[in-house]
DNA sequence: AACCAAGTACGACAATCTTCGTTGACTACT
DNA sequence: AGTAGTCAACGAAGATTGTCGTACTTGGTT
């Protein structure tokens, strides 16, 4: 069996919520997102049967109101979801991925303090 | 207009070779393309049909053998993609995404320090 | 003028994505 | 027992993606 898929948009807008939250039902996972934007339940329900499927998530039967939980920690999918983009839109080069990220200027000073000392970390570490 | 919308994974090969060779035929892509993997002539003219029409490539009517060309450079289209990724799956912290960049590819140090270099340039601008 | 190679356009198709409405089952309360 | 509310399952519809086959067009070569 080959390893869960990319998620789609709309997958990862219920990825959030369960990574935030925890393991939910349905409805709760429906509070949450029909808060943002309109969408009924029913999606809402039927998105997780096939996140289901796919093996995006885990779903506790136990209770009548069943429980869904992501599969994989929000990291996991995170460096998923880099290193496939790295590969289709990089070239594979890392480098200028996270320069194009520093170059969004969405990182605040703190921010760029935290990635130089983890600079200083990973190159103590290759010593 | 709303701007271009964010490329599927097709495309962005299609845009990939774009990239590279400059301007080019259909023919041009489609024999970069099928040497890479197997696929038809007509699978590529059509992609670029699309494309133009989405906004993704423009194209030159000239000679009858039509030239398409990419709208955006790469590095702008990498920008987006890297902005979408970031609300979609990062909640926004370009941190996270940085660190988790470099956790998962093993930069060499001459990358590490042109990184540095990058960061230092970025912390001067905000002062 | 007739023909052929190379090009574009059109339409179709299966797969996937996203969204619900409807139905049937179960629960709790009268 | 009957009824109102909650829930999962099913099926469907419209949009998008990715892939071509076929048909039409045109410019160059006999």
């Amino acid at each position: 069996m080959t390893s869960a898929p990319r998620p789609t948009d709309a997958e990862l807008a219920i990825l959030r919520v369960l990574w935030e939250r925890g393991p939910s039902t349905v409805r709760q996972v429906f509070e949450v997102l029909s808060s943002e934007r309109e969408l009924g339940y029913t999606t809402v329900l039927k998105m997780l049967q096939i996140m289901d499927e796919k093996g995006l998530v885990a779903r506790d039967v136990t209770d009548r109101t069943h429980v869904f939980s992501a599969r994989e920690t929000q990291v996991q999918t995170q460096r998923h979801l880099l290193d496939d983009l790295l590969d289709k839109a990089f070239g594979g080069s890392s480098l200028s991925l996270v320069m194009q990220a520093l170059a969004t200027r969405r990182a605040s000073r703190e921010e760029l303090a935290e990635i130089r000392k983890l600079l200083d970390q990973a190159e103590g570490g290759k010593r």
